[in-house]
DNA sequence: ACTCACGGGACCTCCCGTTTCT
DNA sequence: AGAAACGGGAGGTCCCGTGAGT
């Protein structure tokens, strides 16, 4: 056991791109297959439920990464402060690099296939988690329980904002500028 | 005189309403045109450019709506901090009027249609004139012109994001905690 | 009197140009009124009964226009041969001038539409008239009217299939090979 | 084993047959499918990149049907001239049989087509193979291989034009006339 | 002699999903 | 696990033609 095939996986990765990018309708099954070189039979062995389950587990295996990535972001920071400032940085980085490409992997899903039960459900969990590792890392430094979930909430917020503007002017730095204001809220004496 | 016919409003209305809720490509013209009850034919009369310049027109109707409300919402706060509560207020308000189907006008386009530039320059003329607006009240409260441009990107970032979060996890009380949140960086003393 | 306005007649002449290289299926009103620069709600008062008249009238123009030129050219030949073969060059020029775009004006049309009764009339009407000028020409250098009746049939023939086959070769000297080897059979000696 | 399906073939002697008639501009791909009674949703599976496709190997369809007939017609014959003659009934004879309306198989495509590299790909390969076989044929009967290609291409260019006249005058006669007057010169004796 | 607006159909293309067979 | 073929609908685009108005 371990991999048996890895063309599941390589149809994930490739759909979860493409969703990042050009979103759910605007992302064909055939495009999903011819690049990510699956054969073009299988598809609905892997996903039974269509196209509506690959987006499912995509948007999952999407926030499985930035889950891990932010994690590292969270844990190297040396104050709630920073550690804002260092996710506002990991997002935009990841703006930047893909040429103002790829800002969330789940907010153009999100606000596209709203409608849809599943799909809506996937990405919201994918953002209670993110929220979660935040507030927790600011319980960390000593933030009250309370209010750290409702700056996680906003810090989440405004990156996510951000990166809806960041993509739209082809401008990084809204992230991070959103990212260094929010971050005075969690300074110890704030409030 | 002036106006021969409606119909071009009536399109635009509609794809304006279909591209908020369902996005670009989740919207088909034929759609449009069923649900604005507009002559066929037509549409490649008023709109020679297709579906493209639909898009564009589209965000740009939608924008000076939003621009006329928050203007008249702006106008009535008391102070820095009661404007961004009540901006919070006025987006949360109509996520919920619309049941969760209507966040941002501009958004789910901007992110689904980023790669084609007449239509991301559609929607980033629309954010930035909101911002204007933004950062023009904030210096009518006294806050320094370069910090009011930086805060109110910053809300209106916070805000967009908030927007996102809320729609997927249908709790409109996130945008005004958000708002609530970023609206104490307002405050006269603080930074 | 004279000419009222020239827009007829530009819409003839761009259309002429665009069967001739695009055929009539393959090339749309709109098009034609765009490139001829005509106002676009006139075209039905010129032509009322639509694409079919302009593509009869519009064959006849170039007919006409084509008759002027072979005219020249049959009245510079020093003989029944040379005459032949200048035709050929003619035909081969034009083609190459073209970059293998203008062939016959007639015959993809004649081909296209062959079943359209109106429009086949025109095509054979213009293919009647350059017959009739070329066998004229041929009496003119004691051929016997019958023969060369026969003979600027095969000369017309010869010189449309090696148009044909010189633009999809892309070889214009076909059309000159052929109306060569034909031009033999107008040698006095010959037969 | 081998066929699973006869649907590709149908649908290529359907779409063989139009283009024929109508023109490649003038066949729609709805026609095609309702004529040959083909599954509506596999034509993209069988020919992935669309009409052209569909239309390059109609053409080389065609091309090797008539190539059967001709290699038939020309072992037949008793002499070059002969054949000349015989291919000229051949092609006289389906004009008539089809009341006019299937002249050549490529040459309205050739024509309409002329600007899709493809297409007058497929045209050109088609000519070339049938001016070959008569260029073979004639060097059978002692005429010298530089003459006979030369020759092949006057037969070859004669009928095609011929064609054209014969479908638009109706008059099948215009064919066999053209191949009678060629076949002179294939004579032993001439030139 | 020309404009605006309509009218609806046909175009080619691509969609997502299913079935059958290996 | 995957290949081959189907199934039909919807996508956006462009078509040719008509009328009312001026």
């Amino acid at each position: 056991m371990g991999r048996k095939t890895d063309t599941r996986e390589r149809v994930l990765d490739t759909a979860a791109e493409l969703f990042q990018t050009q979103g759910y309708s605007g992302t064909g099954l055939n495009t999903v297959l011819a690049r990510s070189g699956a054969p073009k039979g299988s598809l609905y062995f892997h996903f039974p439920e269509g196209k509506t389950q690959l987006a499912v587990e995509a948007i999952a295996r999407s926030s499985h990464g930035v889950e891990e990535r932010i994690s590292a972001v969270l844990a190297t920071a040396a104050g709630a402060e920073e550690a804002v400032v260092a996710l506002g940085e990991f997002f935009a980085a990841g703006l930047e690099e893909s040429e103002y490409r790829k800002g969330c992997p789940v907010a153009t899903v999100a606000l596209e296939a709203a409608d849809d039960d599943d799909i809506r459900a996937a990405c919201a969990s994918a953002y209670r988690s993110w929220q979660e590792m935040i507030a927790e890392a600011l319980c960390r430094w000593d933030i009250d329980p309370e209010r750290a979930a409702a700056l996680a909430s906003l810090v989440l917020s405004a990156i996510q904002g951000a990166l809806v503007l960041a993509r739209t002017h082809r401008d990084a730095s809204l992230v991070r500028s959103a990212a260094r204001q929010v971050g005075v809220l969690a300074r110890p004496a704030v409030d």
